[in-house]
DNA sequence: GATATAATTATACGCATGAATAATTAATGC
DNA sequence: GCATTAATTATTCATGCGTATAATTATATC
């Protein structure tokens, strides 16, 4: 009775390709809603994009709200994943973790994902800007999507800094979380406060730096 | 030979009321593109929100992006030359300013802005989403506005943290400028993260925590 | 190989948008 | 007080949008 098993075994229909349609709709509707953001995209847009009839999309994903939301589950529930499993592997270990690692396990798989390709750099920014938006809907994606991992790891913290109340490590936590997503949105704005010296600065070397930053405000007493 | 000056004299068909029909127009504008985005805001909803013909806003700006345009500088003008001010008095001062003046002095106006009404709160959330926005145009804009004074900022602290590289300062005060803009967008998102807590953390008071978390974080020696 | 059904396209609908123009109203200068 | 000009509104235009539906194509099953 697999329903899903069922239909993978009935498509008439289907070109013989082997990129389903619908993955390389995803693929575009990324990088246009990352381009343009979500009003500033057109549905036509991406099917144009995708060399696909409009309609199709509409058969796949439904609304132009749906579609977004299933781009940005696609990867956010793959980012959201590496997190719980970086997590894991620090906390299984003997010795606690520093907070270096602790914000390291975190950062490091949207900074991958940023270099992974230009589809893991279109949802970085697109993520940038869905946190820019204060509708109700991108609100509720984003706590689906992220909230349970973001919840251990101020956990974690809060366990090797037993000096700083909970609340503090809260609200210093959404001040990484600002200071990380502003920075993956375009390191090229970046080059120019730096005057271009931050071409000096490889990329790891950058990611080393903000792990620093943050961890030293993390860790930094109460008054 | 004043343009102005004589437009001043000569204005047949102006209507009684002291604030100007434009000004009324720039502040709905604001709060619109605040809720709404660039895209999101319609021009058609500006002049509802304002009691106003459609056709008087392009009297007045021109074409919709011009309108966010002039949106923008207003404010943003008034924020830089807050940020100058506030420099100039911790540089005129014989002893040398600490980093915590620094940032607050760079911070503390756009967080009265945020609270001085429902039109600076508005301005804030909207210029978060412009830092989102990759677009050419939204990048020439927030340069003419806050360049020089962000400069400034970033020569003052390399001053007083000596045995920090400028490249090092630079990057680092990007990482600052995501944290607070971040924060001052929505903070109701804040006390998600922090599971209602941050009632406890009055206003005030959280522009301390941040002032402390990110000056520990410029202050961090490099390894 | 006929039939059923999934995948895909072609086309159209209704509507909201940014822009534009024409008409109207009100103040000023002489 | 009349002509001039600025401010404001009423209305129209062309376009692009999200959505919808009908037609077509391809595949699998028997």
């Amino acid at each position: 009775m697999n329903e899903t098993a069922i239909a993978r075994h009935r498509r008439p229909g289907r070109p013989k390709e082997d990129t389903s349609l619908k993955e390389t709709i995803l693929n575009h509707a990324e990088i246009a809603f990352a381009e343009n953001g979500y009003e500033g995209t057109t549905v036509r847009d991406v099917a144009a994009r995708a060399g696909v009839n409009q309609a199709l999309i509409r058969y796949y994903f439904g609304s132009k709200s749906d579609l977004f939301d299933e781009v940005f589950r696609r990867r956010g529930g793959i980012l959201s994943g590496h997190r719980h499993v970086n997590l894991d592997r620090l906390l299984d270990r003997p010795e606690p973790p520093t907070v270096e690692e602790i914000v390291h396990a975190y950062l490091k798989p949207q900074w991958d994902m940023k270099y992974s390709g230009e589809s893991g750099a279109a949802f970085v920014r697109m993520q940038a800007r869905l946190h820019a938006e204060p509708e109700e809907h991108a609100l509720r994606l984003r706590r689906e999507v992220y909230d349970a991992s973001v919840k251990r790891y101020i956990a974690a913290l809060g366990s090797i800094l037993p000096e700083i109340p909970k609340e503090v490590i809260s609200t210093r936590w959404a001040f990484l979380v600002g200071a990380y997503l502003f920075m993956l949105n375009d390191l090229a704005r970046l080059s120019d406060l730096t005057e271009g010296r931050l071409a000096e600065i490889g990329k790891e070397e950058l990611l080393d730096h903000l792990v620093r930053f943050l961890s030293a405000g993390l860790r930094t007493p109460v008054s």
